[in-house]
DNA sequence: TTGTTCCTGAGAAGCACTTGCATTTTTAGC
DNA sequence: GCTAAAAATGCAAGTGCTTCTCAGGAACAA
């Protein structure tokens, strides 16, 4: 991942362990997690640069940042796919469903230029369902 | 509308405003555009209202919520379609594709249950497109 | 009309970030 | 290895969006 952040970014300390704190993860954590997962384990990182480290790999292209209800989470997983969004707890989950690529080619109007998409899937997840009632 | 709002839900003279202003429109706007909207009609109604009204309004399903980057948005149109979203000024845009309701049927795992998808085009819009450069 | 319940406005509070700035760190060049 | 320039960090303050609190005001049912 190291050779990849060109463009004057320092390979710090910092961003070394936020790095590797992200590598493999399929939960799609918030900075926030990230900030904690960290803390706990007693490397010193301040939040702010946390958010600022997600920020700029997502930049480079590095990550991909997901958007919703609730915090940004951020998802070290590169190849093309889709999540479904679990209304209740917020989490995010992958989705099997073959990524179609088609859908990024189609043409939205005169003067509109596509650049990914994504599908979302509203859900409740089974943990959620299991405490059904509230 | 009104006819639809059952359940403890009473028929304000601000409910009214704010159902009025949202009625028809597909530029799926901001709680704080709705505010700005009726305030420059020399309509008394305050932040929070809007705010708990379109709330209360896209519970009782009468309105559609929109996420994503920078502030939640409204849309009237309750016809399932799709939406594109500009990166740059964060509007939003209906899409002309049509609307896959298998899409809703998949099967996406033991104990989760699918309530509603939705595919997000993210965008450069033609306004911001003749701005380039920036 | 009255009582109950719900709604409203105004401002405070809260969450999720982002920014400014003084102080390190990193890194390229010697 | 040393040095200077550039970039990153931590902290605290600031911002944007949204919800909450609570006292007073409207709506609806009887």
């Amino acid at each position: 991942m190291q050779v990849l952040l060109r463009n004057n970014l320092r390979w710090t300390r910092q961003r070394r362990l936020i790095v590797a704190a992200m590598e493999g993860r399929a939960d799609h954590p918030t900075a926030e997690e990230i900030y904690h997962d960290l803390r706990n384990r007693g490397e010193p990182v301040s939040l702010a640069t946390v958010y600022r480290t997600l920020r700029a790999l997502a930049r480079e292209g590095l990550l991909r940042e997901l958007h919703g209800h609730g915090p940004d989470r951020f998802d070290p997983n590169l190849v093309p796919h889709y999540h479904f969004h679990c209304t209740r707890c917020g989490r995010v989950f992958d989705v099997g469903v073959s990524y179609k690529g088609e859908l990024d080619r189609i043409d939205v109007g005169p003067g509109f230029a596509v650049v990914s998409h994504e599908i979302i899937w509203e859900e409740i997840c089974p943990s959620c369902r299991g405490k059904e009632g509230s």
